[in-house]
DNA sequence: CTGAAAGCGCTAACAC
DNA sequence: GTGTTAGCGCTTTCAG
């Protein structure tokens, strides 16, 4: 009898199969799937068994196993996310826009990161093949360009998001027009009288990157702008020991009339760091050196920080990016696609306009 | 001729299946499974067929499904990683813990949000459970324990991470004693002098949420301090409406005598908030009130903000969680096990100390 | 050393 | 309306 008490007890036991379940209520197990896939009406089964078999799957806690149903019905239902990091908020945005378009679907993200290592992005790209993703949303790496174009020519659904590497231009992609921003941004620099302006970038090939440099570039000479090499300065992103330190250092060192006035740099991150090592050397953001970014992070909002900048629209890409797969999913739309986001607006904080930055009164949202 | 030549160059179409490859070279499919799965030795499979195999897979490109992979070994490879948010680099730190441990096995973690959204929550676990996921890291969630218990007395390996609820007590667990470091902030700010000190929590109520409160309580007392109701402020981890602006609003309207000179943050991203707050206000961190939170979120660390607070062993904590899955799935380990980390160094930065701060060298270590 | 064959749990034609 | 059946692509046992 206590026994009996037991087992009953114990009911909710390793996730209930279709089969079982359908064993349990005496009828066929494709029955149970019908009704469980929701094509109860579709394949006419009635009403009440239709219920029986509902409350019964909620009672026994079953469970469908998504291999074996993904391998007969042949999708996965899963869309594949491959960035590079999860830090500074990027990827939770992006993913709120893709989020907002999926919810209303049966698919599912699968998250996962490559940190600029070519070797982790291959290896995660051909987890996804593996599992079969319908889509997949990555931002492209160099040097693993082969892949990209034999997962797009397998038929899988590809969207770069975030940047655009050359030799990839046709595969779909998801980018801010960057180049009109970092115009606007070195501009609000000249406007601001800065004459000594330098570049902070990074040694990643993207076209986005070379198109921000581009646009450095022209809106200097624009201005009678000096150009001058050794303002101009690369992080390598693989290479785990180069920091803004050491650009810091060769810039700031020796004579002040030949050091910058200010720096435009690619990225938030770069700007951030920037800031941080410029107030680590005791030098005043914007007087000794005004520093403009580009992404608005979270963080460039602080009123601690107030990094001057100009907004990617992360989560309309997260949204764009999203609909672009569901439509190459469904055969809505045939590659390439390319979709371009506007967004040139120069946020001016105080790392450019000092004191005169009107702090905004809304919170920071986060909590 | 000229078709011919396109037919060859189509050859990576699709992923090549391993009875494809198995056809394409002539052997059986239970050849180019064992070669694939590296058990070619264990089956005496001659080197020279083992070796043709290899070269065709890689040439044709021959990736094996996963899901009919799983449907038959009964094993998916894939840890669950189910947090609240990806911000402020909390996932980020974890997962570089979870993945220095798996990086050497065969997992692969899946990582999703919940949002602090119940429904979300349930969501993307019943997924992590159709897909067999074959262990799950999570931050737990109230109003979801059935479905914890439902979990693992189903046989799946569970971890709680970061926090744990009451009535959970029985599933394994991987935390942080932030009591003990709840209690060295708050006798920071005694220390300091801070004779008014205020709580800012959350209405979450997990076992660390409470114990730091408790640690909170217990120092004051020991101080012989005085703990006043309206010092004590929570704010919604659900209400999206819900900011530490109210809690401001309320505390430092009125009598300034009666206003808290010192802020324990229950963790950094509200000491965070709280000093945005502050500085909009146009009140001065540490002068006016003194502000120490607990985590050290690298947002922390930053020059320009310098928040005091006790460091969370988040990486630690990863590397924990993953061993103990591995273990839990291994069946090494048997459940529940609960692993306790220890930290509690109050890190001493601007928010108590002011100019006193000396700002490290290093940087911030982000590109 | 290799091939044949039996499933893993599910979906979707097709019978009844 | 409901049950039967044939796979999806792989792993693994068992004969050869």
């Amino acid at each position: 009898m206590i026994q009996d008490v037991q087992e009953t007890k114990k009911t909710p036991h390793g996730p209930v199969s279709v089969i079982e379940l359908a064993r349990l209520l005496g009828v066929s197990h494709a029955t149970v799937s019908f009704v469980l896939n929701g094509k109860a009406k579709k394949y006419k089964i009635s009403d009440a068994t239709a219920e029986r078999v509902m409350a019964a799957a909620k009672k026994h806690n079953c469970i469908p196993n998504h291999h074996a149903r993904n391998l007969r019905s042949r999708k996965s239902g899963v869309l594949g996310v491959l960035v590079t990091r999860l830090t500074m908020d990027w990827a939770e945005t992006l993913m709120q826009g893709i989020q907002q378009v999926i919810d209303d679907t049966e698919y599912v993200p699968f998250i996962a990161t490559h940190q600029f290592d070519t070797e982790r992005n291959r290896k995660e790209l051909r987890s996804a093949l593996e599992r079969r993703d319908e889509g997949l949303v990555v931002f492209p790496l160099p040097d693993c360009e082969d892949l990209y174009h034999s997962i797009s020519s397998a038929g899988v659904p590809l969207v770069l998001i975030g940047e655009e590497l050359p030799g990839l231009e046709s595969i779909s992609s998801v980018v801010w027009d960057s180049e009109k921003a970092a115009a606007a941004a070195v501009q609000h620099l000249v406007d601001l009288g800065r004459k000594r302006i330098a570049f902070l970038g990074i040694d990643y090939p993207g076209l986005g990157t070379l198109h921000r440099f581009k646009a450095y570039c022209q809106t200097l000479k624009n201005n009678g702008l000096e150009l001058r090499q050794e303002w101009i300065s690369r992080i390598s992103v693989t290479r785990r020991d180069d920091h803004v330190t050491r650009v810091v250092n060769n810039w700031f060192t020796g004579d002040p009339q030949d050091a910058p006035d200010a720096v435009f740099a690619l990225n938030d991150v770069l700007g951030l760091s920037l800031m941080t090592e410029l107030t680590v050397r005791g030098m005043s953001v914007p007087e000794d050196v005004a520093v403009i970014g580009l992404g608005d992070l979270p963080l460039s909002r602080y009123p601690a920080i107030g990094l001057s900048t100009v907004a990617e629209p992360i989560k309309a890409m997260g949204v764009e990016a999203a609909r672009l797969i569901l439509d190459l999913i469904s055969g809505k739309a045939d590659l390439p696609q390319r979709r371009v986001l506007q967004s040139a607006e120069v946020i001016a904080r105080s790392s450019t306009i000092g004191a005169k930055w009107q702090i905004p009164r809304t919170g920071l949202g986060v909590l």
